[in-house]
DNA sequence: CGATTCTTTGAAAACAGTCAATCTGTGTGG
DNA sequence: CCACACAGATTGACTGTTTTCAAAGAATCG
């Protein structure tokens, strides 16, 4: 499964042979089944962590019980909880498996000696950083401008990789809305 | 206004005078007055701008008009448009003058080159861009699970010092909300 | 003081959430 | 291979929340 990795790095970044070999060695591959979990709340994450193949879904949970989906994590995507693994404290999101999934993980430590003897690694993670930073914002910007139907619309023309993976209601619940509406909005969009 | 920054460095890292020196020379102090336009949309935002004294709002205009305000920016606060500073491409974004502010800003290629000579100033700016994605994460999370109310109060909370210096209808279009809804929230809220 | 901006209020309409039931498809175990 | 269980999607009826529009008050600024 690290072919995937190597993959996705060549096609971002100039990487040499012993380049590769070292990124292999430093890193470890995961395999996940599932309904299992990747992470869980009140857990410290501890990895980096790249998804070769599968599906995840990283959610929150409130005080009533409700979880709410934070992101969907596919192959050739990062996943994981940096806050937690930058800050060291307990994490507040749950990782659950949602298809059968091979994970690439590197430690801290071991990424941190990637970066520094890859500069063209460390600005590909730094590009992405800010790719993700941007797609915040404008994830922010739908939520508080949307209605329900236009941010059902513009998910799916954003992932459809994904509308078409995941069960409906974790649609609804990653887009704030409850799945019965959502249905009903599929049903009006459906003319 | 330089030592506004300058505390606000003084206190995150220590820097030596030369470093200080350094620093004023290469940035340069905006003054700008209310109802000024910082950014506006279509235009490409050039700089790192720290915020001496003052607040600002940065929004974003919808298809029916609507103003959406994606962030406030204060005094010892960041603000700008990190998507078209780095991309080089037109901002989506208006960043407005609400009070009399001073901004200090910086060059891309200047503030490159303090991050490159003063290895702890780039790592505070690491730092501080990390906490700006973790925030967005949270402000997403509220606004995917909140109620209006919970969305008022966790504001209040979070940010006393805006609250109290920024009109409620502002607030209103930063939670996502009516300012009419808001008002209305209030008048229950105070019991 | 007069003008503008901001906040509040009311009433109606639109919208979204909840609960409960039904329907659909999938897969598992007997 | 069938029956059953299970997860997911849809639907209806109802409730509750939020928006919209319009107007009136309050506060602020020049």
């Amino acid at each position: 499964m690290f072919e995937v990795f190597q993959k996705y790095l060549s096609d971002k970044i100039a990487v040499s042979k012993e380049e590769l070999d070292l990124i292999q060695s430093l890193g470890f591959i995961k395999k996940l089944r599932k309904k299992q979990y990747l992470l869980q709340e009140g857990d410290v994450w501890k990895y980096h962590c790249f998804v070769c193949k599968g599906c995840l879904r990283t959610y929150r949970t409130d005080e009533k019980g409700q979880e709410h989906i934070m992101t969907f994590s596919i192959e050739n995507w990062w996943a994981g909880d940096r806050e937690s693994l930058l800050s060291g404290k307990p994490s507040v999101s749950n990782i659950e498996v949602l298809e059968n999934t091979e994970v690439l993980l590197f430690t801290k430590e071991n990424f941190e000696i990637i970066q520094q003897r890859i500069p063209a690694f460390k600005a590909m993670i730094e590009d992405i950083l800010a790719r993700s930073f941007n797609a915040s914002q404008n994830r922010i910007h739908a939520a508080i401008s949307y209605t329900a139907e236009e941010k059902y619309t513009s998910f799916i023309n954003k992932y459809p990789q994904i509308f078409n993976r995941v069960p409906l209601h974790m649609i609804a619940s990653y887009l704030g809305v409850s799945a019965e509406t959502l249905s009903r909005i599929r049903k009006q969009a459906a003319k």
